[in-house]
RNA sequence: GGGGGCGUAGUGUAGCGGUUAACAUGCCGGCCUGUCAAGCCGGAGAUCGCGGGUUCGAAUCCCGUCGCUCCCGCCA
């Protein structure tokens, strides 16, 4: 080894040994004759002393280094002198005395800080990737990324599960996300797809009798990207025989709970995880991945203000749908301004606009509000009291089909928790949700679509329903939310063909195809198949939130942008002529 | 596929019809023996993303284009 020790153990009962260290200049600062360095590894930052009196041809070299340069340093642990400690650094009641330097490496000037956490553009960050990942902040991130990893392969073998891999050729399903295609040499026309989660496998695995499954998997969607999504990412894929529903959210609750509260630093605000039931959870947030950091819980108004003057809330009414309202504490002072930009969220969310009261008292009544002259003193007061709000506060209305009041109160309350800083990162809070709809009415396709996969297995007691009204039908599928992201996803699987065929009915999937396209399923689940289900946590997303950071490209290593491009590596790239013969693909101009 | 934001010395920003294109930091040189965002002095460094247009005059206004980013659609 090149050093004795890292750059951040050293302390002051080290004083007096001989130690030798290595890495990269962070800082450098020269007075004349005596040269301070903050030297860098991935263990912390330890200053070193450069002496122009006791080592002057140490001194003569030193001279040179300029930041990042890589440097070996051999010299004495000695405790700073009283009152040149630096409490900053876990290394700052020491220094070393440099009587030994090596220049292991020099360094272009590098174009962002490595030793600043400021801004820097995206792109930039992106090209030079390796020296954007020298910086502490990003090292910090990707430690806890595999400390959550390492927790979580501990825990999980701890119980019985072994990780199994899975492989990342394999069968295209034009069902869910678009698939990433590799063509086959040894098969003209024909493609292998990239898993987008190895769904399928792991229920095979449970039908040969694994029981307990686990695997820190990569997956592949070609879609657009979010924030919060990149075209391969990384699940803990789980899966487990002879469960039920409680079985699964139990486990997970509680390797969570542990994994927040020992691995992070953040501060566990939901224990135990509540359980909204996917209805619940629309009406309250109007989201079925709420952020339960706060409270700003939506008030039903529906069913009195039929009666009130205002058109817009009685013809909501009176065609069946919801008028709802969410209480913004304290906004009742908002301007014209803040009031236009509220309302511009709203329509961008799909309302035709934005209704409000200020909960004012004055000599016209307890509101002020452009609307505050249709509705009753009495009508007035009930909306205060549903939707709790108190002198100062600003109540914001949405009256519109089911799916538009729940957008535009989602957005709205999102908002508004983000302009009173309710949305704490420290803070993380999970919620289950829970009896999802098994399917979902596709007008445009006309027919059902399954709401989670083709696998989930309904309630038992909703089997009958599958006849009758298959909209009724709820799921035995289960959401993990936290702080307003979908963290994971799952389901008790079907492990009966009669139901299994049923399901590919109501979806409109032909028997024909479902046999080409799910036959090796079809055909597992008849030999003996157990009943099992599993989930699917997001890791980047899960690590990004206990790192606190604002997307999942700060705890990937590597990271594509938006476009889906590696601005360091440049790929995608075009392939030579030799390869595409190869693969028998033939590269056609695109159609303006 | 659609909408919003951003693009000015290496980096981060200011300037938003007429400036010698400004500030901070970094970089280069010098001074400096207790700094830790060191300090002081001096210096170099920008075809204002790219292309076109409007104008007597464009970093600034308009159109197009490229890149990054946020969002809608999409993401079983």
């Amino acid at each position: 080894m090149l050093k004795t020790h890292n750059c951040g153990e050293l302390r002051a009962e080290h004083a007096g040994q001989q130690v030798t260290l290595a890495g990269w200049i962070h800082r450098w600062r020269e007075h004349g004759g005596l040269i301070f360095w903050d030297l860098r590894d991935r263990w912390g930052i330890t200053q070193v002393t450069i002496n122009q009196d006791t080592t002057p041809d140490i001194h003569a070299l030193a001279h040179e280094v300029r930041s990042e340069w890589v440097v070996q340093v051999t010299g004495t642990v000695i405790r700073r002198p009283v009152g040149m400690e630096n409490t900053d650094l876990a290394t700052g009641a020491i220094e070393l005395e440099v009587t030994g330097l090596r220049v292991l490496n020099r360094a272009k000037t590098p174009p962002f800080y490595i030793n600043k956490n400021n801004s820097v553009d995206e792109a930039l960050r992106m090209r030079y990737r390796y020296l954007d990942l020298r910086r502490p902040a990003m090292q910090r991130n990707l430690v806890l990324r595999h400390n959550v990893i390492r927790f979580i392969r501990n825990y999980l073998s701890d119980r019985g599960f072994i990780e199994i891999e899975t492989p990342i050729l394999f069968k295209t399903t034009p069902e869910g996300a678009r698939d990433y295609l590799v063509p086959s040499r040894l098969h003209p026309g024909k493609f292998y797809a990239l898993p987008q989660s190895p769904q399928q496998l792991k229920q095979l695995l449970m039908v040969a009798g694994y029981e307990r499954y686990f695997q820190i998997a990569r997956c592949f969607r070609d879609e657009d990207q979010r924030g919060d999504r990149q075209p391969e990412f990384t699940q803990l894929d789980l899966e487990m025989s002879f469960v039920e529903r409680e079985d699964v959210l139990d486990l997970i609750e509680g390797m969570f709970t542990r994994l927040v509260e020992e691995v992070s630093d953040r501060t566990l605000v939901t224990k135990p995880f509540p359980r909204l039931s996917y209805a619940e959870a629309m009406r309250r947030y109007g989201t079925d991945k709420p952020d339960l950091r706060y409270g700003l819980e939506f008030a039903d108004l529906s069913d009195f203000v039929a009666t009130a003057g205002f058109r817009v809330f009685s013809e909501a009414v009176a065609a069946g749908n919801p008028v709802r309202a969410i209480c913004a504490p304290g906004c009742g002072t908002y301007s014209r301004k803040q009031l236009d930009e509220l309302e511009a969220l709203a329509k961008e969310a799909g309302a035709k606009g934005l209704a409000w009261m200020a909960i004012e008292e004055s000599e016209a009544g307890p509101v002020r509000s452009p609307i505050a002259k249709f509705f009753s003193a009495d009508q007035l007061a009930e909306i205060i009291a549903r939707a709790g709000a108190r002198p100062g506060d600003l109540l914001l209305f949405a009256a519109d089909t089911e799916a538009v009041v729940c957008a535009v109160l989602d957005t709205l309350r999102r908002e508004i928790a983000h302009r009173l800083g309710l949305d704490d990162p420290q803070k993380v809070a999970f919620c289950w949700v829970i009896d999802f709809p098994l399917f979902t009415w596709n007008e445009d396709e006309q027919r059902w679509d399954p709401s989670h996969h083709l696998f989930t297995a309904p309630m038992w007691e909703d089997v009958a329903l599958l006849d009758s009204a298959p909209g009724k039908a709820r799921g035995q599928q289960y959401d993990l939310a936290c702080n307003g992201y979908e963290i994971a996803g799952g389901s008790i699987r079907i492990h009966d063909r009669a139901i299994q065929e049923k399901i590919f009915g109501l979806i409109g999937l032909d028997v024909e195809v479902a046999k080409e396209r799910f036959g090796h399923m079809l055909e597992a689940f008849e030999f003996g198949t157990p009943p099992h289900g599993g989930i699917a946590p997001g890791i980047d997303r899960l690590v990004m939130l206990l790192a606190g950071q604002p997307n999942i490209r700060e705890v990937i290593a590597f990271p594509k942008t938006q476009q889906a491009a590696d601005l360091m590596a440049g790929a995608p790239s075009e392939a030579e002529p030799g390869q595409l013969a190869e693969l028998h693909i033939r590269v056609v101009e695109a159609e303006d």
